[in-house]
DNA sequence: ATACAACGATTGAAAATTTCTATCAACAAT
DNA sequence: ATTGTTGATAGAAATTTTCAATCGTTGTAT
């Protein structure tokens, strides 16, 4: 029964019986008579066919939103039972928004000090992925925007608010500058993440609102290679504070503050909603509750 | 993997393998592996053995919490599909003390009328029979007291409040009088509910509060041997209003309110605490809140 | 001390189930 | 028409589950 519900996850998340039988470890054959099982058994038809998969009928919806409980559940039994057993050990999957990247060594580092046995698989996605792989328990926590975009079952913490820079370089057009605002960004070159990420939604929004013509001369979903074209000196790009921080200042490369509005937003931890939460995951939540305070002290 | 989690819940419910695999449907052997392999998969011992059951481990005990939700959760899956397919259907297990029983049916005549095709189990429990079974999924709600002992993990809904009578012969002492005090109930010969049930335990209080001398000549865990005493007019009891009325008062008997105190106790369903509840459940806790209303206005 | 009864573990065979490979049928794209 | 993709189906093999029978231990009554 249990593993029946996983194939109803994978299913759900794959969107096509054969892939989702390769995620779980079995042929399709199985996982297609598992469904059936599952159909069987509840009485409803799960699953809409036709000559391919459609998509799940509002009966497999509800199973589907009951498996992910129950599947959680049983792993965090799992998981704690283990935990009794030899202390916090095992696997923590963290998926972070790219500008939050740097900030995941501030939360792993203090984190590996207290408990040297967990290791970690840090991932970069977008905000609606990490929403996405956190319900289908593909990962275990999640970085991103909290106060933003709709957030659904997960309970948050937040941990510091994200505050953006020009990062330019010193000899370029604003690269004097101890200030810019938002409508002089818009007039030099940018590089920017692609729009499918939501700090680039942040950003068009406040362009768009100081008057400023939308056209980034490059798009990248990579933070590095953003940094690399900034490095050259032909581009300018706007980052938040922390992470222009840790890429490193050089002389010929300048993070100025971008005021007219001095926009905010709250960068959280997202861990599923479980009560209890699993072993693993309450101890990345405590972390992740020291690593705020410290910051609020020392922004 | 589910039905390792019933074992152990049977198991610990029964503390003996052989019965908690006959209420399984399994054979000794069947139950005895299963505990074994849930022993083998979460790498820890979950049942202390000597020569026979002697208990759970702390593992075995947390890991029973997690099996009650888990499995609880499996059977609110099936249960809330089948709704959707057929409505309400099924069977609905209620435990009430022995003072709720006529009461069960101001809360079951409307449910039924609702939902024609769900059926009902009535059972008579003590109050913490009641919460013990709501604990192992024997039973789906419960009538008791709320605000005397502590309750767990359920969600309550306040129904009414007790209030106590002495029901004698209107020829018996104290028989013509329109009110009594708990100090003149203590003088006459009483028949009361065994020292099990929680109203005997409040009764117990009150009469001792008041200086009575506590020698009840009578007990039974029957509301129906007690009324059937009184009704030779040789012994007295102590009822609550609502329960009085429901057995019939004759031109004989006579119910007549207890003051000093005017005790009060609050009586309502409990159910498991679980988001979200059976279809079942809710129906029950939505019928349940509409008899509460009712018995506010005509008390 | 001995016999006995109760309890849970173990064993081995039978039964049920699950899983796989291979193949099929339906449909879509070309 | 042809080809590729997708999910269902069939049959064989493997695994797991279940049960009846039995064993060993422990506690108890005689």
């Amino acid at each position: 029964m249990l593993d029946k519900l996983e194939y109803l996850i994978a299913l759900a998340r794959e969107q096509h019986f054969g892939r989702a039988a390769e995620t779980c470890g079995v042929t399709q054959p199985t996982l297609s008579a598992g469904i059936k099982q599952l159909e069987e058994t509840l009485g409803v038809l799960l699953v809409q066919r036709g000559s391919r998969f459609i998509g799940l009928t509002p009966e497999g919806q509800r199973t589907l939103d009951w498996a992910r409980r129950i599947v959680g559940d049983a792993r965090a039994m799992r998981e704690e039972i283990k935990a009794l057993r030899q202390g916090l050990t095992g696997q923590l999957r963290i998926a972070a928004i790219p500008t939050t990247l740097a900030m995941v060594a501030a939360l792993t580092t203090p984190f590996r000090a207290r408990h040297p046995d967990v290791r970690f698989t840090i991932l970069s996605r977008t905000s609606i992925e990490i929403l996405n792989a956190l319900e289908n328990l593909q990962i275990d926590a999640g970085l991103t925007y909290l106060d933003n975009e709709p957030l659904g079952r997960v309970s948050a913490v937040p941990l510091y608010h994200e505050r953006y820079q020009l990062l330019t370089a010193s000899d370029a057009p604003l690269g004097d500058r101890i200030t810019v605002t938002w409508a002089e960004v818009a007039t030099v070159p940018l590089c920017l993440l692609t729009p499918d990420m939501q700090n680039r939604r942040i950003i068009d929004g406040l362009l768009r609102a100081a008057g400023g013509e939308l056209q980034p001369t490059l798009e990248s979903n990579s933070m590095i290679a953003l940094f690399a074209h900034v490095r050259t000196g032909r581009w300018a790009s706007v980052m938040p504070a922390q992470l222009a921080e840790t890429l490193g200042l050089t002389t010929t490369i300048r993070a100025i503050p971008i005021v007219e509005p001095e926009a905010m937003h709250t960068i959280g931890l997202v861990v599923p909603m479980r009560e209890p939460m699993t072993p693993l995951t309450a101890a990345l939540v405590a972390e992740a509750r020291r690593l705020a305070v410290r910051m609020a002290e020392k922004p």
